[in-house]
DNA sequence: CCGTGTGTTCATTTTGAATTGAACTCAATG
DNA sequence: CATTGAGTTCAATTCAAAATGAACACACGG
């Protein structure tokens, strides 16, 4: 599923384990279930915290972070909306506005093609605002 | 933008480049302003139509293929979840269905462990439903 | 403070996906 | 039917992203 979405698939298995496990699993567990060096584990908790997929567990008497998944798909969603498609979505609406016809210019253009660049270029804020609209949405119909 | 996707950087060039062109483009013009070699286009172009995201178009009089972007959103989105999206989703469900709380049985469960797994796996279920109802909303709103 | 266990960082390596390019098919044209 | 140009296919290559692993912090307990 992950890699549909330009995830990495040991992300995947990452939360996958801890999905299938009843228990909170700690670093060193999931490095051994999963036979993966500490650096990827490190690297991908860290991201899956960021996401907020998983959430430490505090284990009273033990030094080790335990980790559990998140399980509420609107959380999950809004996760990965927020840290992967927003930023993309605002560099690009910026970088966007910024543009003219005429910066197409390789050759001089007709009155036509200006007009054609032109909703072209409308096209574009639109795009940037219905998205801008609908992904909140999104989370919250999950939810 | 199609990258944070997971969809290859070079099937962005192309149709950026078909946006931002008022004219449309042949197969050979592609190959040309993009410097990209025929393999890439064709198969570029191959993904693009399957996703409904660029259009052919015939200029009489001309043997070869010509093209124009797909610019509205709905459209685009509703071509990537049906391509991409929803097979996973699909695949994803029926395997989940499958599944029971003694398949993860690595070791003996307890009580509690089994009844986890239960809910666990009924949410799995519920994504499932949930998904298959907010994506094809998710077009529609677009729209 | 020293040792131990936990987790992080980052330069190197690996790997798998994307790209290339040569060989090919297929249509149209003279 | 040869020829030419358009586009496809697919094995080999490239390359960037991901994984590795050794060196490094950091905290805690003795």
């Amino acid at each position: 599923m992950t890699q549909a979405l330009g995830i990495p698939r040991s992300l995947g298995e990452i939360y996958g384990l801890l999905f299938a496990t009843p228990q909170p699993l700690a670093f060193q567990d999931i490095v051994d279930r999963l036979k993966m060096s500490k650096g990827s584990v490190s690297q991908g908790l860290r991201f899956l915290r960021t996401v907020a997929a998983i959430k430490p567990v505090v284990v009273t008497g033990d030094r080790r972070e335990f980790f559990e998944p998140v399980i509420e798909l609107r959380q999950l969603v809004s996760g990965f909306l927020r840290e992967r498609l927003n930023p993309q979505i605002e560099t690009w609406g910026t970088r966007a506005k910024a543009l003219k016809p005429t910066d197409f210019a390789l050759e001089t253009l007709s009155e036509d093609d200006r007009e054609t660049l032109d909703s072209r270029l409308d096209k574009l804020k639109t795009w940037q605002k219905r998205a801008g609209l609908v992904l909140p949405m999104v989370s919250k119909l999950l939810g």
